[in-house]
DNA sequence: CGCACAGGTTACAACATTGTTACAAGAATC
DNA sequence: GATTCTTGTAACAATGTTGTAACCTGTGCG
């Protein structure tokens, strides 16, 4: 397993590389993964304010973080004309398949926090 | 699982938290989960000139995150007196732990980079 | 002598990110 | 008429992060 990726990313051209940049860039911003961990969480589409409050930062940065993800097509928004606005967010197909790894990567972060 | 996560997160007490949060914050850092997984590939100790190469940072950066990591108890540093210096990077039992998950994480990195 | 080597450290300037504040929309409620 | 609600956006100051350049160790080599 290793090893294979070991060797597709040897193998990779530019552009790929690239890519796989960009990606681990998105991932590694601050509260992506926390973003990314509470939507998979709930199987049901969550609003604006569940996700800030959740995560603890400035709705600035929660739009920021949500773009970006919608940019990347791992989120979908979906805005509904109520008054006032009703805003859902859901993981893309895209998204849920990245979903093992991020269960993975929360229960080892999980652990070792119990552990301290 | 996810649910039971989502159990542990929620019954969590204050410092448990505090470390779940450091813990994230870490690995956000740039080039981090970078790092990890390039040491993660090869199981041999490597050098700081290796990982620098293979990361594409300066060494400042480099020097920060290893010592994070090392301050973390994920990495182990081993200097050897020769000249010019030689030291030696090898992840600690415990990171090893998290290598599924980085390579999981990883493999869908990669997988999705293909498709674009 | 003077430079090269590996693996850093330090100071500092440039750049990026974050939070804060103010504002918007438009119906409902006091 | 003022205020509340949600989900943002824009501008800006404060803070955080990064790279760059200079420097360090101590031996070997020309």
């Amino acid at each position: 397993m290793t090893a294979v990726q070991a060797e597709r990313m040897g193998a990779m051209c530019d552009s790929a590389r690239t890519h796989v940049n960009e990606l681990l860039v998105l991932l590694s911003k601050s509260k992506m993964l926390h973003i990314l961990y509470i939507l998979n969480c709930d199987p049901k589409p969550m609003r604006f304010s569940e996700i800030k409050k959740s995560v603890d930062s400035s709705s600035t940065t929660v739009t920021r973080r949500l773009s970006e993800l919608e940019a990347h097509g791992l989120v979908k928004r979906t805005a509904y004309p109520t008054v006032p606005t009703t805003v859902e967010y859901t993981l893309t197909k895209d998204a849920v398949s990245l979903a093992p790894s991020l269960e993975s990567l929360f229960g080892w972060v999980l652990d070792r926090a119990d552990k301290q």
